[in-house]
DNA sequence: CTAAAGTATAGAGTAACTCTATAGTCAAGG
DNA sequence: CCTTGACTATAGAGTTACTCTATACTTTAG
């Protein structure tokens, strides 16, 4: 409606769009936004039709591109440029929304299970049940060797990609009860995280109970854990299921010492 | 279920985490990881169960919580305190995922609004009609006065983010057509911004038709189009409405040349 | 036993600013 | 008309979370 641009001067700019004034001039030295205006004694101006065109550079700068990309998608500018431009971005805001979405799954999962492990007492022994349980499991030929743990550890997370779409923090060990005597130097066993639903599966067990044993110590509290609940349920008369479960419960995050970490191990009971 | 906790060298780690061996070092040198094992030579060794609490830290850092906060955290680190630190994050990232799905959805208006004015013949008149309107605007005692809009602008921002929850990337002006004379030194006038419900507006229109003119130029252009938009009605013997309507659809962004942006002036028409 | 591949430290460089220092400009009150 | 205080400017140092380069030592495979 005005005959003549509405100016401001860069204080008055920078307070309505939001940054400090030294922020445009940091752009204005770079290229990517200039003042329409410069008087005489180098004071700015710019234009209030421009706060517009700087909420959406500050936008696209928030959702990741680079200050370089966005000069030089401006030394090229059309309008047509600037339609795919929106368009492609905001795809890619998209995908980061989903990514963000999958990631405050994971946080809530792993806030239940350290909920979780605070409330248990450590070095007891409880019977927990379970309905069917789905899993995305990558086999580990041997346990004790570092070099197949490394291999199966990236196959798996590349599995958890391709078939879950996302990594998960809760990723255990489960090791066939079957063959376990102590001074073994060969395990076989699988890396496993648990899935919602059979299709991202590629493991299932039937509903059913389970022996379950918290415990606090370092690699080897783990390994007598596992004898341990094998004792108990000979001593309590029950058939020991298919399978011992190792999680990771309270870690390095919640705890400093390494041999003070706490593990949840379960077993299949019969 | 191995004896010994299973070891990586940094390569191995920063390979499995998806991070540099650098980064490893840095972390390891600010105190925020750290290797469960140093050799005498100097190597370092992280255990495999390193990797999903480096995952979470990972994570933190890239929902925007900074390495500092993250160090501090750890030198008091305790199950309870993690916990909360869970809910916390969870939370704010919830917050950032709405952030990020509002800015999505502008994105997508300004795509439409461009693609729009692309396809448009610029200097005609046509006519459009729209059903119900509502509006967030905010009084402009008078746009000629660049302090006076600037607070208008301020306050208009305020209010959109008090009723809409978010800025928006389409904020017009609409112009009272009585008391339309060339050469007036004060004009009042109204920022706007439409929106999709009755509950977040403060101002709405009956349905009805728009005469509709794209226009390119400078402020004049804009000035002298308002002018034409009335002359036009009335050699056509359309009843001219209450406002005129005054959007810049193609901005720095998509021009180069600040006379030469494309702006879609509309009036209603009765 | 040598070459290749891996590990280490130290220090410079990067993006996108923020912050500090120093100095010029302008509008309002005495 | 002069001063005060609030603005404006530039130049350059500092920040975060790294990455990259240079240099040197160690381990492993052939």
């Amino acid at each position: 409606m005005s005959d003549k641009p509405v100016l401001l001067s860069t204080g008055k700019f920078a307070d309505l769009v939001g940054v400090s004034k030294h922020t445009l001039f940091f752009y204005d030295e770079k290229g990517i936004f200039k003042p329409i205006k410069v008087k005489a004694n180098g004071y700015r101006y710019y234009s209030i039709r421009q706060v517009e065109t700087f909420s959406v550079i500050t936008a696209l700068k928030e959702i990741g591109m680079p200050l370089e990309d966005i000069h030089d998608y401006l030394s090229s500018r059309s309008p047509e440029g600037f339609s795919e431009l929106l368009n492609q971005e905001s795809n890619r805001l998209q995908e980061k929304i989903n990514k963000l979405t999958d990631l405050h799954h994971v946080m809530e999962e792993k806030k239940t299970v350290t909920q979780e492990a605070l409330n248990q007492p450590l070095g007891y022994f409880s019977i927990e049940s379970y309905g069917d349980r789905y899993f995305l499991r990558t086999e580990v030929a041997n346990v004790l060797n570092s070099e197949t743990y490394y291999h199966a550890y990236r196959k798996h997370d590349n599995s958890l990609i391709e078939k879950n779409g996302h990594l998960s923090w809760l990723e255990g060990l489960m090791v066939p009860t079957e063959g376990i005597t102590p001074g073994a130097e060969h395990y076989k066993g699988y890396i496993y995280t648990e899935v919602s639903d059979r299709q991202s599966s590629n493991f299932q067990l039937e509903g059913g109970r389970y022996l379950v044993h918290y415990i606090q110590g370092d690699d080897h509290a783990v390994f007598t854990g596992y004898f341990s609940l094998l004792d108990y349920a000979k001593e309590q008369g029950h058939t020991v299921g298919e399978y011992f479960f190792e999680d990771l419960v309270l870690d390095e995050l919640s705890i400093k010492d390494y041999d003070q970490y706490v593990y949840k191990l379960s077993m299949q009971i019969i």
